[in-house]
DNA sequence: GTAGAGATGTTAAATATTTCGCACTATGCG
DNA sequence: CGCATAGTGCGAAATATTTAACATCTCTAC
């Protein structure tokens, strides 16, 4: 019964699953080299497993190697994630996160330039919603 | 060697400090009522001992009961998940989660407003800095 | 062919987490 | 006071996670 949640999974498993997400799909190599505290590949390879059993991994043959990826859709952990730290540090609030983002990394004019559009659009689905 | 990473937590140990962090402070009943697959009481007295011995809470006393609270400021722990969060699954861009946000959330027109203004804010922030 | 490199799976042990039972202390009340 | 209630701490068992040693398979190159 897998759920999209991080917060279900032990330690390492989170690591990876994070490790997973982040990359789209990654070899066990891939995520050996990059976990923290670095356990045995063999290590790894148990997890890898264990997830998979779990039903949170799928693997494809690359060749002679395999290439897990995760059976929940990016999107889905994705927002479950978003979702996970509104409650926690947002006290669900999505404007207060936003507020954090604008504060804590610097963006180019691009990016706010982009911004703007996007909160315009907003606006306007907002008022033809009514 | 406390450290602000909710990754680096085990499974419990991840729930209850989400619990104490949306709280801002928690008795031990409050936290026992809210974890997810309740465990009995005298097992979240445990963890809390061990969340004490390890430096990421601390208890003061009301009356005849402890409170604890987060020795690692909201602040910084919420920062620290916002960027783990980017890394994990807006490959590090601030926008595309606030996208994201903006996309997900049904915001009120009021919000907007506030968020037209942080970004109009940010702008002259941007252009006052070269 | 066969040796080496680089994968994989199996299995079992070491460790950490998680759990709870029980003993103890303080508070409030009849 | 003496009892019930609601906290706390300790210690050890049950469980899950985490680890790594080892056997096997496959491809490549000599």
């Amino acid at each position: 019964m897998p759920q999209s949640s991080l917060s279900a999974f032990s330690r390492r498993e989170r690591q990876i699953m994070e490790i997973v997400y982040r990359r789209g799909r990654a070899t066990a190599g891939q995520i050996h080299r990059e976990l923290p505290d670095r356990p045995s590949y063999s290590t790894v390879r148990t997890l890898l497993r264990v997830l998979e059993a779990k039903g949170y991994l799928s693997h494809a043959s690359d060749g002679p190697r395999y290439v897990y990826a995760p059976c929940i859709a990016a999107e889905k952990a994705q927002r479950s994630a978003l979702e996970q730290l509104l409650r926690t540090f947002f006290n669900n609030s999505a404007v207060s996160a936003m507020a954090a983002l604008l504060d804590t990394s610097d963006l180019s004019e691009a990016d706010l330039k982009r911004l703007g559009t996007l909160v315009r659009q907003a606006k306007n689905k907002e008022k033809s919603r009514d």
